[in-house]
DNA sequence: CTAGAACTTAAAGTCAACTTTAAGTCAAGC
DNA sequence: GCTTGACTTAAAGTTGACTTTAAGTTCTAG
């Protein structure tokens, strides 16, 4: 498999395999005149990569888990770690959220002509504590 | 009030205060021996600023609704345009959050040692469907 | 009067995850 | 054999919201 159809299979950019590549989390494949060679694994690594940042962790957090060779901690816990770090970071999230769909649908909801008026009438302000943009 | 009490009362840095200068954000203030001297309203100012950089919005968006002077829409439809368009932003930050904390939780239940078999075990390419990295 | 804290500027750096560019090499079909 | 599309590289660019740096000026306390 040439790069451009593991790119393909994979739903994204040559570019962006190449970029896994140098970062360490896609092993250099084999090259056929200077060109790179996937075997078949390739894609599931690449999609395994995906998911995980769909899962919302960092490819350096990704390239951890993946392989951390030095590591003493076997892959499943390490793994289990970040994972329910992960989860607390994106309960947090949405929280925030929530608080945040609650406050705009009462600016919504508000007849103010200046936005000055209303950010004081709704005392939002009072609303917005822990609702700093840390994560955002 | 110079630069430094500003950005102490705001909770942000006086660059940072220099920067929403710079985009228009913020009016320049009076100068005395070179130095900003602010008036008290200009806190307001900047805490509007950081209220809505909170609820989601762009610096740039904020300047759209703060001083959009050859616009022809009024600040009160303009600015309740652009709040539904951030609420619909935030309601599916809030969907996909939520998918993604049950499928974290689904892993962190999973008793298998490697996270690919995790991955094709509990169907989890099926259930990313929709949970692009377009909106993180 | 002087030390040092706080201020000034423009320009460059930061982070993440890529993309784009430029200039070139290779492969496949006709 | 030639064209064209896919590939190669390293380096620079992108986005947003700032921060940092460097080199200089001004304010303030003692």
């Amino acid at each position: 498999m040439k790069i451009g159809e593991l790119a393909a299979r994979a739903n994204l950019s040559a570019s962006a395999i190449r970029y896994y590549e140098k970062l360490g989390l896609l092993a250099a494949p084999q090259r056929i005149g200077g060109q790179r060679r996937y075997p078949s694994g390739a894609l599931q690594r690449v999609l395994l990569v995906r998911f995980a940042t769909d899962m919302g962790f960092t490819l350096s957090e990704i390239k951890l888990f993946l392989n951390g060779l030095g590591d003493r901690i076997p892959v499943g816990p390490r793994w289990k770690k970040l994972a329910s770090r992960k989860l607390v970071e994106v309960k947090q999230n949405i929280s925030r959220s929530l608080k945040l769909k609650s406050l705009l649908q009462g600016l919504l909801r508000c007849h103010c002509a200046s936005l000055e008026f209303c950010v004081t009438r709704l005392s939002l302000s009072s609303n917005l504590r822990g609702l700093s943009r840390s994560n955002r």
